[in-house]
DNA sequence: TGACATAACAGACAAATGTCTGTTTTATGG
DNA sequence: CCATAAAACAGACATTTGTCTGTTATGTCA
């Protein structure tokens, strides 16, 4: 490679290192060397070390492909979820597309009990969820009042508001036009899956 | 390793393989090895071969770390792209937190024309956006009428509905509470940042 | 019991990758 | 011009990692 001005080629270095990271296969240096067609692997691995010395990257010695964001360490890992799709039987299964279809999220929580669901209905609207919204749940047989929660009611996942009134739980819509459903007087089987801790909406 | 009942720790060593995949870092043959307790290599090569030909997981033959997940080949893979913070001097910068923080997301857009941000107000309240929900916005130079965008007026940045009548642009809040923006008429400097394509809301 | 399938092991070789020592080229400033 | 610093190159060696051949152990089923 031609001599490039001081600091140039490594500036670039560092964004193809980095998206590389990003997209989830840190580089080998021979990555590095190939794609800026350096002759010698000693250059691709000069300007990386100085990018490891400013501390603009981040190294595991020793082990290939061992470039890293600094920042990476404390973040909370990401994980994939899957998008479950129809109610059949009382029971929620997986959207029979093949494949199935999964979105990542980054909680606390264990991905498998975490499931995500597409709304229809208007039923929560002044809670700002809208129909087509993606709501990502944590599966648990309990909720606190207050919480938004995904409830089978029938055989129809629902979501509403978790209430309790004189010792009974109530679902409350948050929209005028819908009434209150109140498990076990009208009854409707009634399982709670489990509370929404997160809403999507794509609006391209 | 002790003899396990058949496919048992197949599946292990899948979970074990997916989990390195999405934290970044694909294992090498040998971290699946030392991960359960192989005392021979050929053990996880074995199992992460057969998980191949299953189709449960994808690899880059000859490579190292090579192992990846199927789903990403079709599906829109994931990108990191910054949360954004203050508002300083009618520019966007990265929020002064160390280390930054990063969000995931999936959509067709190059993740450098990307950027999220955190909602302030209840002007959208009607259009489903609340005070702490998190936009992910496409940078771009205009917006077409109906578009949800995000735009610099003064030195704050603000999320509306945009507009055009008679030529003109306006910002519309989505709350009653909330007067419409009229670029250019109250003379305050105006630029449109982008347009939103996602919000989020973490209701833990 | 014996055939069969899968799990696990042993030991090696080959390729990929990390690392090192030293040299040459290019730009810059006194 | 010379000294200096950074960029780029050359050629190697060491370690990590991928790959292979063959063997032994464990469970299942007829």
């Amino acid at each position: 490679m031609a001599y490039t001005s001081p600091g140039k080629t490594k500036e670039k270095i560092y964004d193809f290192v980095r998206e590389r990271i990003l997209s989830g296969t840190p580089p080998t240096t021979r990555d590095v060397q190939r794609a800026f067609g350096f002759r010698a692997v000693q250059s691709a691995r000069q300007h990386l070390e100085k990018l490891v010395f400013e501390g603009k990257l981040a190294k595991e010695d020793g082990r290939s492909r061992g470039y890293r964001l600094p920042e990476f360490g404390k973040a909370v890992p990401p994980q994939l979820i899957a998008m479950l799709g129809r109610v059949q039987a009382g029971e929620l299964t997986e959207a029979m597309e093949d494949p199935p279809e999964y979105i990542m999220v980054q909680t606390r929580f264990d991905d498998d009990e975490l499931f995500a669901l597409t709304v229809e209905g208007e039923s929560m609207l002044h809670a700002g969820i809208l129909p087509g919204d993606v709501v990502i749940v944590r599966r648990q047989p309990t909720a606190s009042p207050g919480d938004i929660v995904v409830a089978l009611v029938g055989d129809e996942a629902t979501v509403k508001r978790y209430r309790e009134r004189d010792g009974r739980v109530e679902l409350h819509p948050e929209n005028e036009a819908f009434d209150p459903i109140i498990p076990r007087e009208d009854g409707a089987p009634f399982s709670l899956l489990g509370k929404v801790i997160e809403i999507r909406r794509s609006v391209e």
